[in-house]
This record gives structure tokens, C-alpha cells and sequence, in this order.
DNA sequence: AGACTGTTGTT
DNA sequence: ACAACAGTC
């Protein structure tokens, strides 16, 4: 047990104790004091939830479980901020060290920094991992050493990268829990058992301890361990001496969510091992078939690993390995169906690491497009329209049928998520940032980090995104992924007699049918809310009425009379409607053509915008200032993935960052950096060039105080590239601000 | 037959 | 935008 005190491992969306790195190194370093902390407050509108909030609670719950076998427990404590309540823990505990694992989401950078820096300050040893994603994104770069601004050419260089993911991590065989007992105590309490429950527990409460946990084979079956085991699982209720650091209860729901949470249970098993076994059945299930049945909006075709995934309950490097092992032999057999499914399913778990790869790089992402194209987009704001698209109520039955089963289960194959998202944006032209926000309130995988990079796709955002003007029809949609209409009647029972002909498209069936179906339309079920021929006109008028703001901005700026129609929308942004609450009874949305507005500012969820600038004020001390236009996380250039380099040794164990010193301040970014090689016996006696373990070196996106708004259109304009869509719009090309391409080198 | 139109897949 | 494909005239 070197080093005196223990190590606290800061659980967050890792809860797994199989390759989970940070645990790894609190175990081997000694003994260990596991915490999570619900703050959900830090995370602005982006409060997690309802079906997310109950996936978290009984995650931890089996995770505590898990880890109270293994020798300890999770501490948890109810927080409006992490990081002042990990300094409680570490004080209430005489942590030494401090272990966890990287977060890529905005707000998780500026806050992980924070809490090095100030735990550091408090003479804490700081050091972080990489536990979600095969590669760090600072790992990923081109031939230049930039980053890679399309899918498909990053993903490339994933897997051609010349050394592997890192093999999984074995769960600990034991942890000593930091929950510290004195070596006097324990042994008194052993003296004292004779045997007898009763008597240990009457020992136990008589020394001010309360047995919280305890299971008899611990005993029975080592001596020696049993005595620490004991010891281990004892929490001192008494707020005196040893150990202050009692857990808090959290509240995950309310009573009101209860009813509807308890349906959950039964599709959904969520925690590490049962993760595990999702794994285990989809890879010697589904996964052979995945291409072949790619198409299909209902079944259980899909891994069904995203919530998972999202709470890191199973390691994306474990799926990663078990997955290729399964491509190798049946590549061998010479099963191509088999090898393609599992490019294909390789693929989606390319494209998760593509999320954090751009929310790092472009730590807006989740509130702002990439390409600055769409800022004079007339978005239509219209409630009526979004509360239809919520209810299911818009008269396309696989649009709808998706959005009936998303309220009611919290999960959407991801075709139809595209379907209904592509509905969104195109045919109803609502704010994609309102569509963002209601999945991230109703998925049961809600993930900042991939939906961001999926409402941009869709879009037509980014540089690979889809086209804007282009609109997919949900009645040929309906035929591809649902052929025999049977998603369509399991979620919208009011089609449920529609022959199959007609399932979807009911408008143009025969009034006949409609009868014997009992269907009335525009009564039990909506006639189409906008028609797709309507739709593409608008959107044509509307693309027609943006270029033209657009040459009217320009033509501003140039002129230099104006700052441009750009910073005054960015000040008013779309407000979120404040009702978003699905109504029970559905009230048919008929008959009253909702009022067309179009907005052209761009939209823009407000009270992120005050989270940031909470966040910016605490982080105001640091002084990283920063020019507006370099919104990406930059990466030292003395971070490489070659290992002989051999960077910064010295700093190992104060976890502490190597940029400030070497006098070459960068313009926006902080580095934090666990530094941590103490385990590189297991991970660097290959030969062949290998990265750093543990991440080396993390940068972390500081906000700056002075210079928002000015990022905001920095950013917003912010990726030049050679995007189609600027080949066929050039005019667009002229406010890309194509300054930040040269200077990430 | 060959041109034309429309759809799909592309994160 | 582009390529691949299907269907139409």
C-alpha cells in the first residue's frame, strides 16, 4: 500500500468495474474510496431525463452492489457541485490521490479541469484515464496533425491506426476500502466475533461502528481477508473520529414518474453485468445478421447496447475486442454476411467516437452548427407543430408510430430516429435544437455527445451531413424499413385494421377501406400535417429567403455599416417552449392549420447559455483568455502518440501540467493532465511503438469570460472545408471563416 | 435503345 | 454532389 492514504476513484459515467481504468489504479495503489456524485444542476437544461434518471439509479444501485462484494461500497452525495463535494471526501477521508476517467462533453471538460486544479491545489495527486472510446481524440489526427472534419476519413484512421485499442482491463479480484478502519479496531472487532451475529453486530454498535453490509462467507472462507473484508464493509455512523464521509440518499424520481418508470423494468436490465450479457447475446445473436437486417425498424436486431454504453457500464474497448474476434473467424469461414455486419456494427461504434471526437474539438457542437451555412435559416416556430411531432400526431404513420414508441419505451432504432429527426428539420423545419432537447428528455440513452453529432447530420450542418434541401419521403420510408406495416399497427393501434397497402400512406386510401378500418381521418387520426410536395416548396422559398439574408449580411459587413444580422440573432435565440410535457390524451391536431412564423434568428436553447456563463465565471481565475476564434480544444504538440517521446516523467505523481511551464501558453486551453505512467510495467514493455497509458495528457477547453459572443460567431462560421454543399452554394463560402484550418497546425 | 426522372445511400 | 439503380417514355 504505498503512498499512506487512500485513493478516491470519482465514478461518472464509467460505472463498471471491468476495464475500468480509473478503479484499476485506485486498486492497485491501495486502498480505495469510490464515489459518485449527483449534481445534475451543472448540467443546465441538460438535467438528465426522466427514463435516463432511472437507468442512472439502478446502475448505481448494481454497481454497489458490485463493488460491495468486491470489499467496499459506493459513496454518493447529492451536490450542486462535484467538485466541492470531492474535496468534502477527500477531507473526510485523507485521500491522497485521486483517480477517474475522462468525460468529452463541454461542460464535463471545464468542470473535470477544474476539479484537478483545485484538488491539486490541495496537495491531492490527480490522475484521469481513458475509459470510453478506443482512442483519445487528440490520438486521431490527419497526415497534418489536424483533426479530421468527415466520418468517414476519421474512422479510416481509427482503425488503421498503428497500434490497437487497449486490450480490456480484468474487474479487481478485491478492494481494500479507503473507508478507513484503524488496524486496532479491526482486530478488536475480530477478537471480538465469536461466531455469533448478533454479538459481532452488538461489538460493532457498542465501538460507535454500524454494520451497513455484511455477508457470512467473507468469514468462513479466509481469515485474513475476512478480516479486512469485515472491516471493509463497516460504515462509522458516528460522526465523530475516524470516518466522516457517510453517503447521501439520492433521489433519482418522483413520485409522479414512478408509475411510468415501472414499465422500464421490463424491457430493460440495466448495470455492468447485465450489460455484459446484452454483449454476449447480440454477438452470438444479432450481430451475424446486422447488415442483412439492417433495414427493419422493429425487432431485435440491434445490440440494444446504447444505454450501456452511455452510463459505461460495458467498455466500448471490450465490445471493440469481442467483436473483431467474431470477424476474424467468421472471416475465416469465409462468411462475408458476417464480416460486413460486423463492419457495419463497427461502424456505429465508430460513429459514438466520433461524437466525443467533435464535441472535444468543437465544444459547441451540442448548441451550435458547425458549418455557419443555415445561420439565416427561416426556422418555423410553431408549438403546434412540435407538440404534433411529440404526440405522434403529424398523419404519417411511420413518423408517428416512432414518436409513440419513444414516449412510451425510451428507445428508437436508430432508422426511425433519422426518420423522425429528418421530419423534423425538413418537412416541419422546426429548430433541431428543439428536437435535440426532447430526445435528450425522453431517451433512455440520451447522449449529449452522439445526438449533437446526429440533429447536425441531419440537419446538414456538418461537413458530411445530409443535404438541407433535401427531403425523405416517410411514406416510401414506411415500405423500406417497415414493409408489412407491422411497426406502424403495433404503435398506432388506430391503423391497426389498415390493409397493408395502404398502412402508409392512409390519405390516399379508398374511403371504403378507411371505413372498414375505422379510420376517420383528420378525427381518429390526423390527415397530414404538411403534405411532402408543400414541404419541399416551402423549404426551396425558405433556402431562396436565407441566401438572401445571407447577401444582405454580407453586403452589411462589407459596407461596414452593420456588425452584421449575425450577432443581433444570436442574442435573441429561439426560447425553448417551456411546455413540453406529452399530454396524456391525445387531442387530435386537426383542423386548425397552425399559423406559420418563421424566426430567423437561430435557435438556440437558452439556459445553456446561462450554464456556461456560470461555469465561466468560476473559471475566471484562470487566465486563459483566449482569441474567439479558436473554439477547439487544442492539444499540445508535445502530446504524440509516439512513446519515445517519453514525455514529462517528472511530473508523474503531482498529475500536474507540463504547458504552463514550458512558456508557450495556449490560447484557450488548459492542460490537465494525470501524467500517469506509474503502470506502464504492464503497458509499455512492448516493442512496438505504443501511446502513453492513461491518456497522458488531457487538454481541457476553458471558457473564456470576455470573448462569448464573439465565439459564438467565430465558431459558428468555424469550419471552412471543402464541403459539397459550399461547391454548390459558394456564396456561403464567403462568411466561412476558414482561419482556425491554419492554425490548428 | 437511350435519355430522362426519381429514389437511395452516403454521419 | 455523386453514384448506383429502377422505372418510364
Amino acid at each position: 500500500m504505498s503512498g499512506g492514504g487512500c485513493s478516491i476513484v470519482w465514478f461518472r459515467r464509467d460505472l463498471r468495474v471491468e476495464d475500468n481504468p480509473a478503479l484499476a489504479a485506485g486498486v492497485r495503489a491501495g486502498a480505495v474510496v469510490a464515489v459518485f456524485v449527483w449534481a445534475p444542476e451543472e448540467e443546465g437544461p441538460y438535467y438528465p431525463g426522466r427514463v435516463s434518471r432511472w437507468w442512472l439509479k439502478h446502475s448505481l444501485a448494481h454497481l454497489d452492489s458490485s463493488l460491495r462484494s468486491l470489499g467496499t461500497c459506493l459513496i454518493t452525495k447529492r451536490s450542486t457541485d462535484s467538485v466541492s463535494s470531492l474535496l468534502e471526501v477527500v477531507k473526510a477521508t485523507g485521500a491522497t490521490q485521486l483517480f477517474f476517467n475522462h468525460l468529452y462533453d463541454p461542460l464535463s471538460l471545464v468542470r473535470d479541469h477544474r476539479a484537478k486544479e483545485l484538488l491539486i491545489a490541495q496537495g491531492i495527486a490527480v490522475r484521469t484515464f481513458n475509459a470510453d472510446l478506443l482512442y483519445e481524440p487528440w490520438e486521431v489526427n490527419d497526415a497534418q496533425g489536424r483533426p479530421f472534419m468527415t466520418f468517414a476519413a476519421f474512422w479510416e484512421r481509427c482503425l488503421s491506426m498503428p497500434y490497437d485499442p487497449d486490450s480490456p482491463l480484468l474487474p479487481p479480484k478485491r478492494i481494500i476500502s479507503g473507508l478507513c478502519l484503524k488496524h486496532s479496531f479491526t482486530a478488536c472487532m475480530w477478537e471480538g466475533y465469536n461466531g455469533n451475529l448478533t454479538s459481532f453486530a452488538k461489538i460493532s454498535n457498542d465501538a460507535h461502528w454500524e454494520l451497513i453490509y455484511f455477508h457470512p462467507s467473507y468469514i468462513f472462507s479466509d481469515s485474513t481477508s475476512g478480516v479486512a473484508n469485515i472491516a471493509a464493509n463497516i460504515v462509522c455512523s458516528h460522526s465523530g473520529d475516524i470516518c466522516r464521509c457517510p453517503s447521501d440518499t439520492l433521489v433519482f424520481e418522483d413520485e409522479s414518474e414512478k408509475g411510468s418508470n415501472a414499465l422500464l423494468a421490463r424491457a430493460w436490465s440495466p448495470g455492468w453485468s447485465n450489460a455484459d450479457k446484452a454483449l454476449t447475446t447480440f454477438i452470438n445473436g444479432p450481430l451475424i445478421e446486422y447488415s442483412k437486417n439492417r433495414r427493419k425498424a422493429d425487432s431485435a436486431t440491434t445490440s440494444l447496447l446504447s444505454p450501456h454504453l452511455h452510463f459505461g457500464e460495458v467498455s466500448v474497448r471490450k465490445v471493440f475486442h469481442l467483436v473483431r474476434i467474431k470477424q476474424v473467424s467468421w472471416a475465416n469461414e469465409g462468411n462475408k454476411a458476417g464480416d460486413e455486419s460486423v463492419n457495419l456494427f463497427l461502424k456505429s461504434i465508430g460513429l459514438r467516437e466520433y461524437s466525443r471526437y467533435m464535441s472535444f474539438n468543437h465544444p459547441y457542437s451540442h448548441e451550435r452548427p458547425l458549418l455557419g451555412h443555415l445561420k439565416f435559416f427561416p426556422w418555423v416556430v410553431d408549438e403546434g407543430y412540435f407538440k404534433a411531432w411529440r404526440q405522434g400526431r403529424t398523419g404519417y404513420p411511420l413518423v408517428d408510430a416512432g414518436m409513440r414508441e419513444l414516449w412510451a419505451t425510451g428507445w428508437l432504432h436508430d432508422r426511425i430516429r433519422v426518420v423522425v429527426s429528418s421530419f423534423f428539420v425538413k418537412v416541419l423545419q422546426l429548430p433541431w435544437r428543439w428536437g435535440m432537447k426532447y430526445f435528450w428528455d425522453t431517451l433512455l440513452d440520451a447522449d449529449l455527445e452522439s445526438d449533437a453529432l446526429g440533429w447536425q447530420y441531419i440537419s446538414g450542418t456538418l461537413p458530411d451531413g445530409r443535404e438541407i434541401d433535401r427531403i425523405d419521403n416517410p411514406q416510401f420510408e414506411g415500405y423500406k424499413f417497415d414493409p408489412n406495416g407491422e411497426y406502424v399497427r403495433r404503435w398506432l393501434p388506430e391503423l391497426a385494421r389498415l390493409p397493408t397497402e395502404w398502412i402508409h400512406h392512409p390519405w390516399n386510401a379508398p374511403e371504403s377501406v378507411l371505413q372498414a378500418a375505422g379510420i376517420e381521418l383528420g378525427s381518429n387520426y390526423p390527415l397530414p400535417i404538411v403534405s411532402i410536395d408543400a414541404a419541399k416548396a416551402r423549404l426551396q422559398e425558405a433556402l431562396t429567403d436565407m441566401w438572401q439574408q445571407e447577401a444582405a449580411s454580407r453586403a452589411a459587413i462589407e459596407n461596414g455599416t452593420e456588425e452584421g444580422l449575425g450577432d443581433s440573432s444570436e442574442a435573441a435565440p429561439i426560447a425553448f417552449p417551456e411546455d413540453i410535457q406529452m399530454e396524456e390524451n391525445h387531442e387530435p391536431a386537426r383542423n386548425n392549420p397552425p399559423t406559420t412564423i418563421r424566426c430567423y434568428e437561430d435557435q438556440m436553447v437558452p439556459s445553456m447559455t446561462t450554464s456556461l456563463v456560470r461555469v465561466e465565471e468560476e473559471e475566471s481565475s484562470s487566465d486563459l483568455r483566449n482569441s474567439a476564434e479558436n473554439s477547439r480544444a487544442e492539444v499540445p504538440r508535445n502530446v504524440n502518440v509516439n512513446v519515445n517521446q517519453e514525455p514529462r516523467r517528472d511530473t508523474l505523481n503531482q498529475g500536474v501540467l507540463p504547458t504552463v511551464r514550458d512558456n508557450n501558453p495556449l490560447p484557450q486551453f488548459n492542460i490537465a493532465g494525470g501524467l500517469g505512467n506509474a503502470e506502464d510495467s504492464t503497458a509499455e514493455s512492448s516493442s512496438t511503438s505504443r501511446r502513453e497509458r492513461d491518456g497522458g495528457v488531457v487538454p481541457v477547453w476553458s471558457p473564456s469570460t470576455s470573448s462569448y459572443s464573439e465565439q459564438l460567431v467565430g465558431d459558428e462560421n468555424g469550419i471552412g472545408t471543402s464541403s459539397s454543399y459550399l461547391q454548390r452554394h459558394p456564396q456561403s463560402h464567403q462568411i466561412m471563416n476558414c482561419r482556425r484550418l491554419s492554425q490548428t497546425g
